[in-house]
DNA sequence: TGTACATCAGTGAACGCGCGTTCACTGATGTAC
DNA sequence: TGTACATCAGTGAACGCGCGTTCACTGATGTAC
């Protein structure tokens, strides 16, 4: 058994941290499997040691967003389920809607940076993708100060789909005044989901 | 001068149409000239007479949507800025959440099935995008009972962010139900900021 | 402890294919006479 | 009115390039003795 048994683990990691910034970049159709392994200080062939095809690396990449940048979100926001704490779910919403977030393309949301790449790949690639909704939808949720009101799933999904919308939008416009603008909206309105009770 | 003037229109209307239908199922990559022009009843070489790069054609496609099913929308919402009515916008956001939309991918609006391929492209197609949004959120606000009042423009955006959002991720669930089930709150938040005074 | 060996992660050249774009050409059609 | 001509929309073969994937090989490393 040469090389030690993580030496495989941790450079499958590398390759699929290099492609998860290299597709939030480029897109999947924009990224090849030589800059992913020249990012990760490999060559091209080596790649098929790991995985099986180009869409098994997607599917990775989207899903490392969960444990990666994800795990951090959950860790700031100190939410969870016995916790429940309007302000958690202020802050992520602030901190999704942010500048921050917008500009470091790198480290987005898959959701933000390849909805519709995502939209056309394989059923794999969108259960990774489902993945990280639900995740989120379930973090905002358990943050609703009346997270057990029949509407609390409602809200937390209407504010998860105001904060990727803003997003999607603004990482689209040209104009960043216009972009800015859209996310003020949608973070007013997402604060006002937050706090209120259901009507 | 050879083929009547209005000829050679005729034919870049219908490369454009077949464009926008194609790239809405295919994205952006997904699509070649080829596929375009066969759809259009023509062959390869002839796409150079009309656009100078594929690039163009995508603009042009993106754009299109506006004069076409962007305008039908306006006219079975009977929407305009003289007859504010809240139940236009209303209908608006429905149609926009509905079933059919999301089924009817050839003629979704561009917003939802291409946003991460426009968000690559050049400042030309993120421009024609915009200007989707621009309408949209127009459409909205001057369907709004209280569309001059400051928050009015505000809630206009964040019903865009929501339809939008809502959408984007629905068609990229692979769980119909979840899909549904995002729509449906999307729905129901949008449809509370139509009436609703502003707080 | 030291050494030969077996394994397999990684290499890099090559394959096959498809795509955007170019180009010399054809032929349908409006116009001049 | 009829006909020759000029124009240019449309054709289809070809070019050049890049990408996903394969494959025979290499060499670093853990293990057996």
């Amino acid at each position: 058994m040469p090389y030690s048994s993580i030496h495989k683990e941790k450079t499958r990691a590398r390759i699929v941290e290099a492609a998860r910034i290299l597709f939030n970049l480029h897109g999947f159709h924009g990224v090849t499997i030589d800059m992913v392994m020249a990012e990760a200080g490999l060559t091209r062939g080596g790649f098929y040691n790991h995985f099986a095809t180009k869409e098994d690396l997607f599917c990775a990449a989207v899903s490392s967003f969960l444990m990666g940048r994800g795990a951090e979100w959950r860790h700031e926001a100190g939410i969870n389920a016995m916790n429940p704490d309007s302000e958690a779910a202020l802050q992520m919403v602030q901190s999704y809607l942010s500048d921050a977030h917008l500009g470091a393309v790198q480290d987005q949301c898959p959701m933000i940076a390849l909805p519709s790449d995502v939209a056309r790949a394989s059923p794999e690639v969108r259960g990774a993708f489902q993945q990280l909704l639900t995740a989120m939808v379930g973090l905002l949720q358990s943050s609703l100060l009346q997270q057990d009101a029949p509407e609390a799933r409602q809200k937390a999904m209407a504010m998860a789909a105001l904060c990727v919308g803003g997003m999607v939008l603004a990482r689209t416009l040209p104009d960043s005044g216009l972009a800015a603008e859209i996310r003020a909206a949608a973070l007013a309105e997402a604060t006002a989901m937050t706090g209120k009770p259901a009507e």
